[in-house]
DNA sequence: TCTGTCAAGATCGTTCAACGATTTTATGAT
DNA sequence: ATCATAAAATCGTTGAACGATCTTGACAGA
């Protein structure tokens, strides 16, 4: 760990890495960590493996039991539920407020546009990234540096949730079109519009991520 | 380590340990904290206490410069008008969606009861930690783990606002009636009122916290 | 065969020691 | 007084160690 390129701190990097790899779904939920195990995976010590399990503790990624080791979150329905309420809260209300030259506006921009190429080309995946990205610009039309970071951590926990599903087409392609029209609204000066497309868009996504989520449960019960 | 109490796991101790040291002031913002001088402090090893400023740096509470350690955070005038617009769209709209009989009413009760009492005798710190459990349960009102977590994170940050400011009477006192007035509109079944009663409670402590932070920032400075 | 007990075995929780890398300070020369 | 350099203090990370706890599997008795 000497000579190597550190450009960014060791802990904060181990936990996107193992961030990302919760999210891409590369473990099961309720799944064991083993510690001894991810050291070697990822070739660090214990402690910096622990420090990361702090962190993703804290964001809700994973689940600590004392003296049995962490876990990887289960997302139930209520999780989903909550979630999809702090969203409506969260977007429609900075949606309704923004300013359509706020700068975050252009990266809402480049997100649909993102999203749109990528879904043409079938790359389901990056929709889905390009969708979250749309979403997470939305909050930042609110210009809270609270606000976003808990966004962040929301977002984390629904794509957690998104990993549980198999279908990534099904739960990301509807929604290119509908942030579309979104931000269409937003840019014809028409916030309002824009909330209220939003709330349908969030309502639907709910439905659709939840009864996902119920054929989920019953097949794997 | 070993015949010692260890109701709860030590990290997650160590971390209320040290925020409440953060709150109570008893470290001055931008402060560096020495790993070496807290660990002979707190009796626990370098590893453990990491852990426990990765939590509290997630918190907002310390800052961590690379190479560099970790300070106590200091709070300016955009974290204070932040963290009060959070408040703004969390509390009250928790409280204008409340049912009067929800459970955490009690709690609001519990926590006016407290603050009129410990007022009496003069106990401002008590007053303060009152009044914070008073708002603590007006966001538990919207049952959401999610925006309870988020509110817990900045109440704990505005504390350590507080706790730069040096008069607890001034801070704390004129709010004891305000709360009280807030909960009977609530228990009167006027939600809409009580959420107004608290959008006016909270300017006007926005307002005596900038300013008060203005005066320090002039004398220290 | 089933079940309850008990002894490994595997991990976790925590601490300690070590070492390179970086920052801060003390020192000394110009 | 200023700047370069050496010394001291930490930080970042690792590895090992040890008691405590959980899990597993064997074994004896019903």
């Amino acid at each position: 760990m000497t000579s190597r390129e550190m450009t960014t701190a060791l802990v904060p990097r181990l936990a996107d890495e193992i961030r990302d790899k919760l999210i891409a779904g590369e473990f099961q939920p309720g799944q064991r960590l083993s510690e001894p195990a991810l050291c070697a995976e990822l070739q660090v010590s214990r402690n910096s493996l622990r420090e990361a399990f702090r962190l993703l503790t804290k964001d809700g990624l994973l689940r600590h039991e004392p003296n049995r080791g962490v876990f990887v979150a289960t997302p139930d329905m209520a999780s989903i539920i909550d979630i999809y309420r702090m969203r409506r809260i969260i977007e429609c209300r900075a949606l309704e407020q923004a300013h359509p030259k706020h700068p975050a506006v252009a990266r809402m921009r480049r997100a649909v546009d993102t999203a749109l190429e990528r879904s043409a080309s079938g790359d389901w995946r990056s929709v889905g990234s390009a969708n979250m990205a749309f979403h997470a610009a939305i909050v930042d039309l609110a210009d809270s540096t609270r606000l976003s970071a808990f966004y962040t951590q929301i977002a984390a926990e629904l794509r957690l949730c998104f990993g549980l599903l198999d279908d990534p087409e099904f739960l990301h392609a509807p929604y290119v079109d509908q942030n579309a029209a979104i931000l269409a609204e937003l840019e014809a000066g028409r916030p309002a519009a824009a909330a209220a497309a939003l709330e349908a868009y969030l309502a639907r996504s709910e439905r659709t991520v939840l009864a996902a989520f119920t054929r989920i449960r019953e097949n794997g019960a």
